[in-house]
DNA sequence: TTTGGCATGTAATCCGTTACATGATTAG
DNA sequence: CTAATCATGTAACGGATTACATGCCAAA
């Protein structure tokens, strides 16, 4: 029951890239599929263990460094589980998303706070979009050449063309409420 | 620890429009802010029951239709705190988004899966969109009168921008990735 | 009579965050 | 010396979906 575990599939993803300690998976997630996928610790090395114990990927302490450091490799099982899972057609599902719900049930309370929380919205995004639009010039520069340099972009321009119509979206309903706001005060 | 639940105030929202039971809020629920938000039985059951215990709603057992109805009702309290919930900044917090995810390793498998995932989440963005349009027309003819309809016609807005920026999107990575296709193919 | 809709609920399982707990190394 | 970073984990809690379980009523 229960919705499938993507988290492995996260895991042995980042393991393509590498072999790579608990805490790096959790940087390297971070840094790179960050803006549309996050992991914890509490999720990491659970699944990190259980993905050991299913032979998909493979242990190597590492004591050299006097620090004991727990290296993980993907296998060649697991790269196959990867792999199947890939080519598998992701199923949609609902996203919640809580400012649509606080803006639904909005005649409840004042204008005011709803008008708030778009505006907050949007600046958030503004921001967000500066930071897509630099990373997007980085990637084009330093991975360019790469193979997979088609994929990467492809998220970045999903977080470009998702905010912009975010911040239009943002424009048109603030334009709106504050029409309406005047048009009840009056 | 772990999230606010948000169940409950969904349900207190819906509340607001009218007693209902159980099953009828999952129905008006599905039908109105269906598109951003889902509750099933297995939530909706036992939040009620605790929305109840905090005298947040009122339960009146309904046999008159000879049939068991337990009909709920949003009290004084109840709205009171939806009310302060509504008026709280939505704390923002990263969608995970399986098909980027896939994308972002495709470079595992052969092209010819992302492409057939794109053009598939294009199909359905596509119809969606037609039911989104066709909403707003209906809605804009029914309740456009309602002080709550420049509400109403927000979430349809979001829905529209977004699906249209998702359309452009895969039409995009399309382009790339048949491109990157037919050079790799040579 | 059988299918579909109305109606209520529980159980299993996993998702996911936050807090707790511990300790070494490194840079300022 | 001390703060930040590296590093690994567990515990607690609640969110959320799916499947299971049950049964009535109305319409075809």
């Amino acid at each position: 029951m229960a919705r499938e575990a993507r988290s492995p599939f996260a895991i042995l993803g980042m393991l393509t890239l590498g072999p790579m300690t608990g805490y790096e998976l959790r940087q390297r997630i971070e840094q790179t599929i960050g803006h549309f996928w996050q992991e914890s610790f509490g999720q990491l090395y659970p699944a990190l263990a259980r993905l050991e114990a299913g032979g998909l990927v493979s242990l190597r302490e590492d004591t050299q460094g006097e620090r004991a450091r727990n290296v993980y490799s993907i296998t060649k099982k697991g790269r196959a589980e990867l792999r199947a899972w890939l080519e598998k057609s992701p199923l949609r599902h609902v996203e919640r998303n809580e400012l649509l719900l606080k803006l639904f049930f909005a005649n409840e309370v004042e204008p005011l706070a709803p008008i708030a929380h778009v505006e907050e919205s949007r600046a958030d995004a503004v921001q967000r979009l500066n930071t897509v639009r630099e990373l997007g010039a980085t990637l084009e520069r330093d991975l360019g050449a790469l193979p997979a340099f088609d994929y990467y972009w492809a998220s970045l321009r999903y977080g470009e063309l998702g905010l912009e119509a975010h911040v239009r979206w943002c424009d048109e309903v603030l334009a709106r409420l504050e029409k309406k706001r005047t048009r009840e005060d009056a």
